[in-house]
RNA sequence: CGCGGGAUGGAGCAGCUCGGUAGCUCGCUGGGCUCAUAACCCAGAGGUCAGAGGUUCAAAUCCUCUUCCCGCAA
């Protein structure tokens, strides 16, 4: 068996897989620098598969470069999160298949970022899906899939632990199944199908040309990562959690300090108002907004507006 | 060596330009007022000013180096 996978949500998933089967090699993107003093970073699936001793690929281009995966002639394929499409040869190579394990309720939220994209739409459930994989993205025949109810207080990274440790239950149920050909193989329904693209500096801009309840939604759905932001005095301000207020303001500009409270900003929206309580400007740390106000002139504050003479572009 | 901001009682900040008494908004402790309070009044504790070196009669403040944190970029 081969695992490819990335980031921390394929984690469970590939200790799941390295305590039941034998994984023979794990494939992830190849280390990124990141961080101001440029350090190499490994993927997290990467640290695992290193402190199982497992070969680890990582191929820049895996559409190009899969000649070493070849080589192993894995029976089973399994993908989570890895980040890059897999070329037809691959998909073809192993007996029981390339499956993948997909953080939505498939056809809903094809894509990169479905953990995200649930929380920002404000549904009310998400779940995990199992699927054979195909030339497309997230496209191929679903074998099961598992919901989860999304609570109006979830955060992605709620949402994140609690699907990770469904995908690795559900991928262990559903396995058994496939090695033995008796698994479902169901077609998807294109005409339902949903789109969650990958998060773009622009999707973490707060509109508060929006309603309350929309922008609530993003800013849960950032949280903890990437956080939504929006300027002030021309700093970045990342807002990581926030109320709904119904308070009104019609006559107040969208984005406008509205109203201090004692635990947050009041800021006037579309269609009412909303309190942001914990918040982190450029150059400082992450705080609630009770503290923030403790060191600012809260007079000055009342009547600023965000994201004034601001497009989007730094 | 990518660019920039920051470190001051428990929290968030001011003070630094122009060296000379440790300030503000909170929190905490005690007391008071009140039917009562997250409200109000009074009192109190609590700080190696990130660390090291230098200049000076004198450094939070000026100079040099180090560590840690954050925004951008990747």
């Amino acid at each position: 068996m081969v695992f490819m996978g990335t980031p921390e949500f394929s984690v469970p998933v590939l200790e799941g897989l390295i305590e039941n089967y034998d994984v023979i090699g794990v494939v992830t993107q190849p280390d990124k620098e990141v961080g101001r003093n440029h350090e190499i970073k490994f993927s997290p699936v990467k640290e695992v598969a290193l402190k199982n001793d497992i070969r680890v690929y990582q191929p820049v281009k895996i559409r190009l470069d899969y000649d070493d995966i070849v080589k192993l002639n894995p029976d089973m394929i399994v993908t989570c999160a890895y980040g890059q499409i897999i070329p037809k040869v691959l998909l073809d190579l192993p007996k029981y298949g390339c499956i993948n394990v997909h953080a939505s309720l498939l056809p809903k939220l094809r894509g990169g970022a479905p953990l995200h994209r649930c929380v920002i739409n404000g549904d009310s459930k998400t779940g995990v899906t199992i699927m054979y994989m195909d030339e497309h993205m997230d496209t191929g025949d679903i074998i099961s899939k598992k919901e989860m109810l999304i609570d109006i207080n979830d955060t992605v990274g709620d949402i994140h632990d609690k699907l990770m440790v469904i995908g690795k239950e559900l991928l262990l149920e559903t396995i058994p199944s496939i090695i033995e050909g008796t698994n479902d193989r169901i077609k998807q329904n294109d005409d339902e199908a949903t789109y969650a693209p990958v998060i773009k500096r622009e999707d973490e801009l707060i509109d508060f040309n929006k309603t309350s309840l929309e922008i609530y939604n993003q800013i849960r759905g950032l949280n903890p990562f990437p956080v939504s932001y929006a300027m002030l005095d021309g700093k970045v301000v990342k807002i990581y959690k926030a109320i709904v207020k119904d308070n009104v303001y019609t006559s107040k500009k969208n984005g406008e300090i509205v109203r201090i409270h004692k635990d947050g900003i009041g800021v006037s929206t579309k269609d009412s108002e909303i309190v942001l309580t914990e918040i982190k400007v450029e150059g400082k740390k992450k705080m609630k907004c009770k503290d923030y106000l403790n060191g600012v002139n809260k007079e000055e504050l009342i009547g600023k507006v965000f994201n004034e003479e601001y497009d989007g572009k730094e």
